[in-house]
DNA sequence: ACAACATTTGGCTAAAATACAAAATGTTGT
DNA sequence: ACAACATTTTGTATTTTAGCCAAATGTTGT
């Protein structure tokens, strides 16, 4: 019992950090992007009005949540998502967004 | 399509808020308790070992996001989530972990 | 009108998140 | 080995969030 709590209040941390990194407007348009196929940062940097160490900020954090990961080809990066069924998540949300 | 743009990032911002709601272990957990059905305050405040004022605010982050919607009857207020498919979420982030 | 109860709000402090600029890292081509 | 390029990391300032305590609000029963 005891070990399940602790098991479950570990899974409740790690499901709020996943949330958490995609509460952030940047975080969620990199990873909608990343719903098209995997994107050089370049690519994604030119999406927003800031500054390169702050897009790659955000994509540790993303990272770190394990819901992209990065690939090396060359002198670029590519990210792409972990799982494309981060995506249903989406949907169920529009679902949410749309009964109000 | 300016408008349109506009729209979207109303949208994205929007998207955003829920998930950084969700974003943290208390209000997670609340969340779960609620999909079993309506609670009210005092029960929630079993759940935790916070002081009542915070367990409040993060009742009011929750409802500010629309997440939740509260009622009072009689000396209690019962909270209850707006959108049960909110649940559905849930589903799909547990896919996502399960993935790794 | 008042006391007891449940919950929210205001005030405050500490901790975490965000953003920029500058420096560091790893890669390619010469 | 070096210059040019793409990206990350470090340092730091600003803003936002989380938490507690105390005070305020709304409800019920007397």
């Amino acid at each position: 019992m005891k070990r399940n709590a602790t098991l479950n209040k570990l899974s409740v941390k790690r499901k709020s950090e996943i949330f958490k990194a995609l509460g952030h407007p940047t975080r969620l348009q990199i990873v909608e992007k990343l719903a098209e196929g995997e994107q050089c940062v370049c690519v994604l940097l030119e999406m927003f009005d800031i500054d390169m160490s702050t897009l790659s900020r955000h994509l540790s954090v993303l990272k770190n949540a394990g819901i992209v990961t990065d690939e090396r080809r060359g002198k670029n990066i590519f990210y792409s998502l972990t799982c494309p069924c981060t995506l249903d998540m989406f949907q169920c949300l529009e679902e949410v967004l749309g009964d109000r």
